[in-house]
RNA sequence: GUGGGCUGAUAUGGACA
């Protein structure tokens, strides 16, 4: 009776949902029946493989079989939706299982939500709040998280903090994913305090401290400057947790790099590496970076090689990193020759890769081989944003080029980009 | 009626100031 299930799981997981879609018709008519799960199962392996089409297509199928959706899938076909950030979608299916008086759960609030924190519609997460209270349903805490992170996200720490006083109010109990949200948000808002007032408020409610949890918190220390509490909460965590996942171990890396502790995060890269962890490329893009944060170039490049030398492929980032940490300490040609490397590597140099350079060109006043740069971004479709502008009309004005400075000043506004 | 199965929320890396 499960074998079904694990060989529709197992083809749809290989995003074989035709060969999926086979096996439920042939079990038609027969003494097991699939129905709403068996289909589920498929649009569930559609929505992780982001197959809107085809999730769409099954739905559709599973109608035609004479199968009626229930809340379930229905949600589920949000949930595609949701996932590609099409909200109108995600709502024009809402309203259909209304029309067709089909229930919506917590489940199906809880991924519209969602769909409006991704599509970073705010307000109308907002009023989907309101409108279940006004109707007299208390949202659940899946709910409120959902909220209280895409707040976050977007830096409304205040906002955040005032949903998680009102879901107390309305007695709905904390998780550690709202604890943990709550604990990212005041990190992205660079409020170290604020994180730790909330660890404690964690702790006090008789809640265990994640792998989230800490990644957050070191994170927060590292954007705050504060090395040293880092560190000691690091290590305290790995007193009592030693198989922190490899997230924490980037978190610190990345913070001990922001601080110009470059020593402590090849302390921690070893650690990492003890304790059993593969390091990926926010690994080796977080030490770049903590080797140019403190002008060692030569162990910048060092580390490159050293990961390629272990079969790692550079992306983007690690190429930003080594260009700035050149261009940091002013080796302007190395900064180009590691450029030149990146099309041989078959990576795209991206936006960020050519502010890197152009910055570096700006600071050393070779105002020609920038503006040469941007017109060569343009030419692969890459248009200048606020920091290559701001590079520009600041090299600009040193160089006694006011003209030029204002020209491009102009040039920035006209295309509506937001000087600072 | 009850239980179960398929669906929703959290953390890490690069450029100007």
């Amino acid at each position: 009776e499960q074998r079904w299930k694990r060989l529709v799981k197992r083809l749809s997981g290989d995003r074989r949902f035709q060969e999926a879609l086979a096996v439920l018709h042939a079990l038609e008519g027969g003494s097991v029946y699939p129905g709403p799960v068996g289909y589920n199962i498929v649009l569930a392996a559609c929505a992780k493989a982001g197959a809107v089409d085809v999730a769409y297509d099954v739905f559709h199928n599973m109608e035609s079989r004479g199968v009626v959706p229930n809340t379930y899938n229905y949600n589920t076909l949000i949930s595609v939706c949701s996932r590609t950030r099409n909200i109108q979608g995600a709502f024009d299916v809402y309203h259909r299982m209304q029309d067709l008086g089909v229930p919506a759960d917590t489940v199906t609030y809880g991924t519209l939500l969602h769909a409006c924190s991704k599509a970073a519609d705010l307000d109308r997460a907002m009023q989907i709040m309101h409108a279940l209270k006004e109707a007299g349903i208390t949202p659940d805490v899946v709910m409120y998280g959902t909220v209280i992170d895409a707040l976050g996200k977007r830096g409304l720490l205040d906002q955040a903090l005032d949903l998680f006083n009102d879901m107390k109010a309305n007695n709905v109990a904390p998780n550690t994913h709202i604890f943990n949200s709550l604990i990212a948000a005041s990190s992205k808002s660079n409020q170290a305090s604020k994180a730790f007032e909330i660890f404690d408020d964690m702790q006090r409610s008789g809640l265990e401290p994640d792998d989230f949890t800490f990644s957050s918190l070191v994170t927060a220390c590292g954007r705050a400057g504060l090395a040293d509490k880092a560190w000691d909460i690091f290590q305290t965590m790995l007193a009592s947790r030693p198989k922190a996942n490899e997230f924490v171990f980037n978190s610190i890396i990345s913070a001990c790099g922001r601080c110009g502790q470059v020593d402590r995060a090849f302390e921690a890269f070893e650690g990492m590496k003890a304790a059993g962890h593969t390091p990926d490329s926010f690994t080796y893009s977080s030490l770049i970076n903590a080797c140019g944060t403190a002008n060692d170039v030569d162990r910048a490049f060092a580390l490159f090689t050293s990961m390629t030398d272990a079969g790692f492929t550079p992306d983007a980032f690690a190429f930003s990193s080594l260009i700035h940490a050149c261009g940091k300490a002013n080796q302007l040609s190395r900064a180009f020759d590691v450029f030149d490397s990146v099309q041989r590597a078959g990576v795209k140099p991206d936006l960020v890769t050519y502010s890197a350079l152009l910055d570096a060109c700006c600071k050393r006043g070779h105002l020609d081989k920038a503006f040469e740069l941007l017109h060569q971004m343009r030419s692969v479709g890459l248009e200048a944003n606020e920091f290559v502008y701001n590079s520009l009309i600041s090299a600009c004005g040193k160089a006694g080029q006011l003209h030029t400075a204002l020209d491009l000043f102009d040039e920035m506004r006209s295309r509506s980009v937001t000087p600072s």
